[in-house]
DNA sequence: CTATCTGCAAAAAGTTTGCATGTTC
DNA sequence: GAACATGCAAACTTTTTGCAGATAG
């Protein structure tokens, strides 16, 4: 049983087929893609798959952080699969390609000096990075 | 002349009334606002003032960095005032207050992490922390 | 068999564009 | 006075909702 399924079931949520091409649609995607791009990769797996279902999935699965929003300076965004643990995203800039990464101790450093400059209590962060990712940066010279 | 006049003029813009509003009525916010909540704070100021008149202001005060979209995890986006420099922003979940703060050094750390773990070469990043303000946080006690 | 989920259509948000008029420099 | 910016209306895009029928457990 996928660990999605288990992660669902525990909610109370039910496993079904739509949700199901979303997730493997998700699993194949090379980058973070938006809803319409999902509807597209998923249909195959599932025909009759429409677009509010996309929406209703990934929303469920942002909630479950089985999914990671992926956003942008301008603010649209995309949706990929979260790795397991707290980690970050970092966008290539130039293919859209995406990787993880995860900073434990070097995030610590950033919010105690946060919560020393402004006196909020610091319980979340969102944090990602932009770059160009290494076959780019070949292609490029 | 304010500081966000001589940025406008000196990349070829101009000082209009829709612009001044919109700014002034950024100027005095407490936190980040939607463009339909800005039309409403700006309109006392310039009464003929347009919804698409302040999201052209935005976008274009954006790219000139006079101010900064604030992201929330589901994507929902405001605007604020940025200050100059390179500073991050901390959201209050309780009240949507915002505050500023700087960490210069302590991100290069979480930068040097990211590239030596993907391979690829970081160009920027988009960190924003969230948490309670010392306000809320006396208040839920 | 029942509660949950889906898909459709339609509504609701949110944002952008074309164009005639008004403003800034 | 010329170029730029505005405001309106309307187009477009993106996301949500209502509801009858389908499906998982």
């Amino acid at each position: 049983m996928a660990d999605w399924e288990a992660m669902l079931a525990a909610a109370g949520f039910r496993i079904t087929e739509p949700r199901r091409a979303v997730i493997e649609a998700l699993a194949r995607a090379e980058r973070p893609l938006s809803p319409e791009e999902l509807l597209e990769r998923a249909q195959p797996e599932h025909s009759r798959l429409g677009l509010v279902s996309v929406y209703r999935a990934l929303n469920l699965f942002a909630r479950l952080q089985l999914v990671r929003r992926v956003h942008h300076e301008d603010g649209c965004h995309g949706y990929m699969l979260a790795s397991p643990g707290h980690t970050h995203a970092i966008v290539c800039q130039r293919c859209g390609n995406t990787a993880e990464f995860s900073v434990e101790g070097d995030v610590q450093a950033v919010v105690e000096r946060a919560q020393a400059q402004t006196g909020y209590r610091v319980s979340g962060h969102m944090l990602q990075l932009f770059g160009i990712c290494p076959a780019c940066e070949r292609a490029e010279h």
